[in-house]
DNA sequence: CTGAAAGCGCTAACAG
DNA sequence: CTGTTAGCGCTTTCAG
């Protein structure tokens, strides 16, 4: 097209990109030209040339294998698409890699930095994107590992938070409800539950979901509510829809606030119009995506002084439910 | 790195790829010298040289400027999801663009093709991606526009099927619930509605919702319930929580399924774990991802003999909410 | 102010 | 069986 408008390649690179000093009336020839032509720029040979892709890629590592939690997670839905908001706001694109990607599927691209949520202890694909030197920004189960960053929210203050507030609020006996996962965040839930647990000389309480998903998490809370003496507390850390955490505390005989306080671990919006309204500890999605999407931008960008990693409060939204 | 194996780059190259006919010795002294030196290819080079670099684009359009209705939609979760992982299972790594993306952000992406999820009415972003020459895989909105191809479900057969099961559980009086936007589904939702009512000299009884999210939608819900005479039957169309739907029901003092016959429109797995489980009609988005995938794969590869569009059946799950 | 030439890292012809 | 060479489409010195 350079021909078609009878000027250089370099004359149109530059009346094109805006560089160089070229007179107005050229400047203008070649846009025209383009604009008739439909030309575009080939966007490959740009990152060729400029050595870099501005590609990024994002895994959900949680229950690898089980794409189940992702499909239906507002906490994961949030995240995701907040991170791709913030990362595009950078100029980088967000490409998604599904849980259980093999090496041979993302080598082919060229990524610049990874986003793994929430991995399991150890996960495979951070040591792959690690040994490929591709910088892994995930949660702080990474910290310390050269070459990762991570973000995280304060598990054990939002876990003693919560159970403080059920405790205020007149619960004494609190059951948990937890994913039987090793994430970091749910092992860390489990510890500070114990510790708090062990603090206040309260018993513990504990059932582990056997897998993700609402049938799953009602039948364990429905398990929970059970236990002789009742449970005046309830802490569901597990994913599942808070309206049918209530219909569970129904069906066991159990009036919310009144014979039952609970706090959800949610982002699902139902909590808010559910009846009564229900208490959602919010894990803050968009602010941890943005936080993420910040701190890689920098490492990527401004080079060394970048810190390894940012704490975010968790944030309990008090509703009728407690 | 060739020089450090003591080869040239053409030996290397077909050492690593598994061309050519190299001696195995030799295979493995390149292979071996890659490995320790933590040499990978270029990703942005091989496409260079290939031609194309297997990515596409995907769009979430409804509702564009409002991220609201991705963020809290299992249909779109799952659309994403499914839609990602069969792309890479075709080679094709998904890059997300969020609604309300301008050219400029995504000018710089070797996009082969854009997936565009429920565009609006005229969606910019279509026209935009079209004009670049970016073969567009949308709804059947787009059919008959050159470089565009489209999957969908048979929304009038949907409508028909369950405004029919509703009549056949005894329902006479069937309010629709409609999000107030213009998607083709929307309109076509409403267009089924209204023939439907037309043709068995039903009453239309609609209601609009004026925003994408449970506090809308359950809002709408109950005032299409406090119309006089009361509806017996339910058909919410517009995204919300299925036990939130049962809520608003009950706060209206009628019973489900007795007094009303209640099908939503959802993916929402907390549909079958309501109490009563609430009849669902599924627009299959894991079908519609893997349909979509399987167009855009064989019309960028196969060439010319692909068919413009598929039409899938949506499915109804009846449960006892009807 | 504009154009020719080099080179980003790779692979595919083609010579040796 | 292996190595040299050209070129993918772009940007950027550097001469003219």
């Amino acid at each position: 097209m350079a021909r078609e408008a009878g000027l250089s390649k370099t004359t149109v690179s530059a009346a094109l990109n805006g560089t160089g000093r070229l007179s107005p009336a050229v400047r203008e020839r070649a846009r025209e030209t383009a604009r008739r032509m439909g030309y575009r720029p080939n966007a490959t040979a740009r990152q060729l040339r400029a050595g870099r892709a501005r590609l990024i890629g994002y895994v959900v590592g949680e229950f690898a294998g089980e794409p189940w939690t992702y499909l239906d997670s507002p906490y994961f839905a949030r995240l995701t698409s907040a991170t791709a908001a913030a990362a595009l706001r950078h100029g980088y694109a967000l490409v998604m890699l599904p849980a259980g990607t093999l090496q041979r599927e993302w080598a082919d691209l060229p990524l610049e930095a990874v986003i793994v949520a929430d991995p399991v202890e150890d996960d495979p694909l951070v040591e792959d994107f690690l040994a490929a030197r591709i910088p892994v920004f995930s949660d702080a189960s990474v910290a310390d590992r050269p070459g990762a960053h991570w973000v995280d929210v304060d598990t054990e203050a939002a876990v003693r938070d919560s159970l403080d507030h059920l405790r205020e609020r007149g619960a004494r006996r609190t059951a948990l409800v937890l994913p039987d996962s090793t994430t970091r965040f749910h092992r860390q839930v489990h510890a500070a539950y114990r510790a708090w647990c062990a603090r206040r000389g309260a018993e513990e309480l504990v059932t582990l979901v056997p897998a993700p998903g609402n049938g799953p998490v009602v039948r364990s809370v429905e398990e929970a509510l059970g236990a002789e003496p009742r449970p005046d507390g309830l802490f569901v850390v597990a994913e599942a829809s808070p309206p049918l955490v209530l219909d569970a505390a129904r069906r066991r005989g159990l009036s919310v606030p009144g014979d039952l306080r609970v706090v959800c671990v949610s982002e699902d919006s139902s909590a808010a119009h559910a009846d009564p309204p229900v208490t959602t500890l919010s894990l803050r999605p968009v602010e941890v995506a943005e936080a993420g999407v910040s701190l890689l931008v920098s490492a990527l960008e401004d080079g060394g002084s970048t810190p390894p990693g940012v704490l975010l409060s968790a944030r309990l939204r008090v509703r009728a439910s407690s």
